[in-house]
DNA sequence: TCACCGCGTCAAGATCTCGTCAAGGGGGGG
DNA sequence: CCCCCCCTTGACGAGATCTTGACGCGGTGA
């Protein structure tokens, strides 16, 4: 299901989006600030923002920037601003859309169908396979070879996603940190010894010297298939 | 450069989007109803679609579906008209954003700006290629020629980027010393000496006669491709 | 010719980082 | 209410990485 996380100091535009958007079967989540706001990103991880500007803890480009900074999630600005400055602000700051208060319902759902729509246009081939074991991103399911299903925790798995995605590629510990515990957690680097241990004892034939989930000290970690 | 096609059959904005965005570098091309539209996407392949509705053959949403069958290039749709109704079927048939004229040029820019972004997730790794190893900047990997692969610390890896960056360019020792320890340690020329032959020794065929990382005697060094 | 300076080289010690283990706390399901 | 699973947290040895000082070499200018 699609999940939306709302972020808006006033009530009445809560409670009129939150019965909107379940209604049309959406998972709504809220938040009151923009501190709120970017932790229940980094939390829920939903599938679109919608942020209210002016919000009374911080500038909404600063929100925009915490969000942009690791994580590409489409964002709708709700103002009541209709200023082109302000929206010039807000759309070049990384903001998908801007919609301005008084807003009419349907386009305002309208418009977050699209967001959601362009944000999933993936219909790739989310599998990458080694010699040991078969990651499958669409399934969230990783199969030994052989048949046998290693069970995986959401934590472990979000981690082994995240590195998987960067194939071949480096993936910064800071980079890990925030897709995993989100933003807040960049320097807590011993989460990520323990958990990239239990992956690699669930996954590498010889943990000790593993040969899909390379160490970069220092630096990082990489998946090589 | 990035490519947009206007559709419009009114000349007055047909030419006023052409002189503002071709003053932004944006190459412009123009279609003045529907068929002609359909014809100019397949032809000359714009990064953005500028749609206008109430075009004189056809309707809206058929031209945007007669899009959508085949492309997923952003749309943006321009109208005159505000009815919610349709800016919802404009937006569910597939189109990326809906402004309504009259609209101001600075907004329609950044909304421009936003779809080209969110279109182009991938600008691409930036790759150094050399007789003897290749430089994955993206991947932070070094390979080399053979398909061997050279491990580097941090700071090794740092170094060598920073060269490669200015590929050809002299980079003084002041910029390196402050771009991989900080603008402190400007006069610590001697971390310079130890890396530099440390990366000579893991990169270059011969480290004592250096055929890619040279020395230019007190002013800095070189990398040359 | 000689002194000087910047550079390349080396190696040892200090420091940082990683892998590993295990205990404690919380939350959800039975 | 209890149990189990999962996440968090601290500690430690081993290994990797960084820092630092010393030395020789070659070019330059006096």
């Amino acid at each position: 299901m699609t999940s939306v996380l709302v972020v808006d100091d006033e009530l009445a535009i809560l409670r009129a989006l939150r019965i909107n958007l379940e209604a049309r079967q959406f998972t709504v989540f809220t938040a009151a600030d923009g501190a709120a706001g970017l932790a229940a990103v980094a939390h829920h991880r939903p599938d679109v923002v919608i942020l209210d500007l002016g919000l009374p803890d911080m500038d909404g480009a600063e929100v925009i920037a915490g969000l942009r900074g690791w994580t590409a999630t489409p964002i709708i600005v709700l103002s009541a601003r209709e200023q082109e400055e302000q929206k010039v602000a807000a759309l070049d700051a990384g903001a998908d859309d801007y919609v301005t208060k008084p807003f009419g319902m349907d386009e305002l759902l309208a418009r977050l169908r699209a967001a959601v729509r362009r944000a999933t246009p993936a219909p790739e081939q989310p599998r990458v396979v080694t010699a040991d074991f078969t990651v499958d991103l669409a399934a969230k399911q990783v199969v030994r070879t052989g048949g046998e299903i290693v069970r995986l925790t959401p934590t472990e798995w979000q981690l082994l996603e995240a590195l998987v995605r960067g194939s071949g590629k480096l993936v910064t510990q800071r980079q890990l940190l925030a897709e995993v515990w989100g933003p807040a957690y960049r320097t807590e680097t011993n989460y990520l010894r323990v958990y990239l241990a239990q992956l690699r004892r669930k996954l590498e034939p010889d943990p000790p010297r593993p040969r899909y989930l390379h160490t970069e000290a220092g630096m990082g970690y990489r998946f090589t298939p």
